[in-house]
DNA sequence: CATAATCATGAACCAATATTCACATTAATG
DNA sequence: CATTAATGTGAATATTGGTTCATGATTATG
């Protein structure tokens, strides 16, 4: 087993500094960014991201990983909060909201939902998210607010069909057709305007 | 006013012969099937195609319209259907079930989904169209069957976010929610296993 | 069938991008 | 500080794919 011999002060450097700029670069410009593009916000050469990462997929994978590990962590938190006694549903929405409005402007984030089912949602991460959704969901059911029915793969496939390249108002109306799905019968949203 | 002079017999011949493997390669392979396949396919050189379509998005455009056109055709025949007694939610159902599975492997329907709001849904066929989806739409409210707030944007937002990239058991269980989502509250669906 | 207008051909051109590699720098080590 | 292993550099390479254009073939017309 050969030991990791510690990163060289400057290519420890380098890294995070390659790791930031894609990682701007990418929700900027979603990852058919140019790895030039990317080299020249990190301020260094080409070659220098090719000793980091073999390959350009594997910088994307990795900036991937963050993103969903970001979000992990807020779903995390919203248990945390049901757990505390918050609203299952209301922290349900929210953070359901959430997902959908940091697709909307966040091409990582966008790139990341379409690569679900992919490899790159085998991560920890993504296990760790998976897990903070199934608190939310069996809180929500046992509330009583949520449909009996409803998996985490439902909230997966939330995040996956989020209208990203739609405009504002149409994104809204999408997430409130999907949470009234998602709700149970007695649950169904007050922001029809013209319903009996 | 030039009047368009009639296309010379093998220009017409070649036209036919470019639509047709254009549709087929991009139905198979997508937008992004390079120049050359098609050209290949059709049986003509490269140059041919740009006589016919002076850009490669012009193609690629004429073969999404035709997509539409025959998704309009279909709406058009469920709505003559409704308006020749049979079931609204039926048919409005039936007629998005089968956008879905369209979208599914057809990667020429996917590209136009992702399309709708840009220009190509301007054409005469994306009229044609939304009309026959609010007939639909409509006599599903007068039934009472779909929720009174729905309108023919809800079902281009259907038909935008078809998860295309996900398994069958995901996209059968996204449509269950969707419609459910679609229905008035009284008619949600009995697919559903486990609920009270 | 002769002539001109139209059309088809496909090699060549160009731009974009991922990737490599010979060489220059720099940090760790004694 | 001398040595060397690790690291950085960026011009060069390879590939892909859209687009053009000089040339030759085909069709329409009188």
């Amino acid at each position: 087993m050969p030991q990791e011999r510690p990163l060289r002060a400057d290519a420890a450097r380098n890294r995070g500094k390659i790791m930031e700029a894609a990682n701007r670069q990418i929700i900027a410009h979603g990852p058919d960014v140019p790895m030039e593009a990317i080299a020249e916000d990190a301020g260094v050469a080409v070659g220098t991201l090719y000793r980091h990462f073999p390959t350009k997929a594997d910088l994307v994978r990795a900036v991937l990983d963050l993103c969903l590990g970001e979000i992990a962590a807020d779903a995390e938190a919203a248990a945390d909060r049901i757990a505390a006694g918050a609203s299952a549903l209301d922290e349900f929405i929210a953070f359901s909201r959430m997902v959908m409005e940091n697709a909307a402007d966040n091409k990582a984030v966008k790139a990341a939902a379409r690569a679900l089912g992919t490899p790159i949602d085998e991560g920890e991460h993504a296990q760790q998210g998976r897990d903070a959704m199934d608190r939310i969901i069996a809180a929500g059911k046992a509330e009583g607010s949520l449909r009996p029915d409803l998996t985490v793969d439902d909230g997966y496939l939330f995040f996956a069909t989020v209208p990203i390249d739609q405009p504002l108002a149409i994104r809204e109306r999408w997430f409130t057709l999907m949470m009234d799905g998602f709700r149970s019968e007695v649950e169904r949203s007050a922001d029809a305007p013209d319903r009996g």
